[in-house]
DNA sequence: CAAACGATTTTCT
DNA sequence: GAAAATCGTTTGG
């Protein structure tokens, strides 16, 4: 059962980022289907959170899908070589956006090994940001790419993850975020090992 | 037009 | 634990 563009819409990218948790991220690329349930993300809150690129407001070509409707992909490259996936949420022109932090694999596991470059399955084929985006083949060319469509969606499989599973801490990698970088704005599954290690 | 910098991962010591 | 890899985007001259 795909997830409805009103899930994406939605004002509140917390609430969506927490409720992403346990859903299952799809993607076919030319027929290949791989699959893996979301096990961590993290909440941009627009221009009044200084770790997210649209801080302030700013607006280029770069961030420019950011301010679509909730339901699109933004997917760009950082360090020059991670391709970082993220559901761009809330109203049109509100700059919402939650990055997807890791996945535990369920569908199409070879494929993934295949685009990884490793022999077996481990945690560390899918947890990180990075690592999911290059196991489900997922590049910045997606980037503006509807949810809603057939290449990348997301799927509610009725995986049920009670509240007291999921742990907010604060988020990765954005020390330069000064005040910003304490928020609790990370979500991720108590227990798994599909989560990003640091 | 040139320079600096990441919402990271991997590898080597 | 430290450091390298690596390039599109952003910013400053």
């Amino acid at each position: 059962m795909k997830i409805p563009e009103t899930f994406y819409t939605d004002t509140n990218v917390l609430k969506i980022a927490r409720k992403l948790i346990g859903k299952v991220l799809v993607t076919n690329m030319d027929g290949v289907i791989t699959t893996g349930m979301i096990t961590e993300t993290e909440a941009y809150a627009g221009i009044t959170d200084k770790a997210s690129h649209a801080y302030g407001g700013r607006r280029t070509t770069r961030t420019e899908v950011m301010y679509a409707r909730g339901g699109v992909a933004y997917v760009y490259l950082c360090y020059g070589i991670h391709h970082l996936f993220n559901v761009v949420t809330n109203i049109q022109d509100v700059p919402h956006a939650v990055l997807v932090r890791a996945i535990a694999p369920i569908e199409g596991i070879e494929t993934m090994l295949t685009r990884r470059n490793k022999r077996k399955a481990n945690s560390t084929l899918t947890a990180g940001p990075g690592s999911l985006s290059a196991a489900l083949g997922i590049n910045k060319q997606h980037t503006g790419t509807s949810l809603l469509g057939e290449t990348i969606f997301i799927e509610d499989r009725g995986i049920k993850i009670s509240a007291k599973e999921i742990v907010a801490k604060t988020r990765i990698g954005v020390d330069y975020a000064g005040n910003d970088a304490l928020l609790p704005y990370r979500f991720y599954l108590r227990n798994s090992e599909y989560v990003s290690k640091y």
